[in-house]
DNA sequence: AATGATCTTGGGAGCGCTCCCATTTCGGGG
DNA sequence: CCCCGAAATGGGAGCGCTCCCAAGATCATT
């Protein structure tokens, strides 16, 4: 068992050549069944297992694909979408024989110093890395690195760059024209940071929504944070000052934090303020009361991430390709009913 | 940038031999600071990455680690514990030059195809493994592969083996003393599964606290679930026909489920039933009261579980080697005040 | 000026596999 | 019974690197 064997030992042992072998364990057609479970045999009794590392010396394929998530990331795995997407894509490269090599960023000195390594050859077929304003600077060094690559969301300013995202201005769009709907008239929205898709998109929904119904666009009724709960509850206490009816936040996360608050402020949801969100995250259930949000299509997006990268591996990145995901709008309680 | 540069394309353009760039890459001693200089002048010009694979098949090293995370990955990444612990050890990667490759099973499937690809040579240098019920099996596989490894909490049957937990017997221990302390009486406790050991310690400090106190110890009073937030709520229904004046439970997200299911019975927490629990996590601060519970250095786990590995990998799996980190009791809200 | 000792450099060998081409084996039709 | 094409098998070359040993350069010492 602690030996080390090669594929000339097992020919040894089952009388046939190197080649043979390889053969075998390649599932080539052209052996013998009688040779070909022979071989079987020597390789199960002696347990043994091809080197991959020179397996991947001459056919250049790693079987390994990277998954970059840069800086910020305590903010990320604060938020249960990271976890949710890395299961999607966990599954899906297990599916495929893949492995998964997992690259969290904590620090810009992390990125300067790891990235290089990552997009060195013989150690990822391709990388799948999120859009997120750090990971600008690594889109130019991906790009000439001509390693594989597609984004998970889409990137800000990035041209025939591949990716996969969902629709977050019509799932805003959505949102919002649901509270107009039930009569809210005063809407404010909590948005994520404006240097990220995510963040604009959703304000653009936001305000598309509101234009369409003839609601005035009112720049004291959107707040800008990050992603997180603490953030959502600052933001939503600055924006009580307007008296909104109704709150569309960018994230289930923030909208807890809204929530948060909103009972502070000794005012009701949804009967005072109706509140959506974005996400549909397990807190989202969880919540008192229960959030009305946008679903994302998480694991989808993460296999789709997948199927993409080994599609851009196999055939090259041209086109770009782009895959656009859509919500759903799941009504619970917090939006409250028809006024 | 699209060629495929080797050490001796470099060697040529700068003038010298394959050797000597060699070690400059790996930075060794015996080269003159004129050549030293010209050869990385090429390198970075050139942007030359040496091929990892080459590098792999001569030294035998990856230098990756694998993160094995067994079957009942939906309730792991469900709960905020194993994104958290993730962290810790992507961190520790960093910092140590190694990559992780997670390795997340869905299904028993999962695990007997693809557990025997990760023993393989050449895949990764070593594995963190977590404990459970599901990875009973693979220890076997895994110890028999010679592959390093190291277990993420305590396994439930394997002598001999490494690993690195928190002091569970004595978390348990503290949180339900505190309880007494409070002048509860009648404390149940919602447990993790009977087959982990994550569940048994709990309940071993459990009982510990209460018959040091000289309070009795009611089967009827422990209700065993999974970790999910769904387990805690109808395990807590079901121990509040035995009108219990607190509840020891044993994981921050079937603690909120429990929470849910109070409140939907009419009472009132900490006033008629005192909760603490177990873990930490974001959702203890979120939850309504805020938890009370025993903090895990999940973080330090990670650091402290890549840091074991990484000197099994160099020297040697004997003596076993074993870490049992200390918890601290985190008073909240949810505990009450003294009766 | 010759002699070691030390520092620097070059090139061969080999890691374990796949791929290609050459060779052997086999079976059926003339 | 021989010949030829197809199927099965073997072995050389080479992937790009590190490691080792030998050779060349440099310098102080006698």
């Amino acid at each position: 068992m602690t030996d080390n064997l090669t594929l000339e030992d097992i020919a040894r042992l089952a009388g046939v050549s190197r080649s043979t072998v390889s053969r075998v364990i390649n599932e080539q057609e052209s052996v013998s069944d009688e040779v070909r479970q022979r071989v079987r045999q020597v390789i199960s009794e002696t347990d043994f297992r091809p080197n991959q590392a020179a397996r991947t010396l001459v056919t250049r394929r790693t079987y390994v694909i990277g998954l970059v998530i840069p800086r910020s990331t305590s903010t990320f795995f604060a938020d249960p979408y990271f976890p949710r997407l890395t299961m999607g894509i966990a599954e899906a490269c297990n599916r495929a024989n893949y492995s998964l090599s997992l690259y969290l960023f904590h620090t810009e000195e992390d990125e300067k110093r790891l990235f290089p390594r990552i997009t060195r050859k013989g150690l990822v077929d391709g990388i799948i890395i999120q859009a997120t304003q750090a990971a600008d600077v690594l889109f130019t060094q991906i790009a000439k690195s001509d390693v594989p690559y597609v984004v998970a969301g889409r990137p800000l300013n990035a041209p025939n760059v591949s990716y996969v995202d969902v629709d977050n201005v019509a799932g805003a769009h959505n949102a919002v024209r649901h509270l107009i709907r039930l009569g809210r008239r005063k809407i404010a929205h909590i948005a994520g940071p404006r240097d990220t898709t995510v963040g604009l998109d959703r304000i653009e929904g936001y305000c598309k929504a509101l234009s369409e119904s003839g609601l005035a666009i009112d720049e004291n009724l959107t707040a800008e944070c990050d992603f997180t709960e603490e953030g959502g509850y600052y933001s939503a206490r600055r924006l009580l000052a307007q008296k909104p009816d109704a709150i569309f936040v960018g994230a289930d996360m923030m909208a807890i934090g809204a929530m948060r608050a909103v009972r502070e402020a000794g005012l009701r949801v949804p009967k005072d303020i109706a509140i959506v969100s974005f996400d549909d995250l397990p807190p989202a259930t969880l919540s008192n009361p229960p959030l009305t949000t946008v679903r994302q299509p998480i694991r989808r997006l993460g296999l789709k991430l997948v199927e993409t990268l080994l599609d851009i591996i196999e055939n090259g990145p041209t086109p770009p390709r782009r895959v656009i995901f859509d919500t759903e709008l799941v009504i619970r309680e917090s939006c409250g009913e028809r006024r």
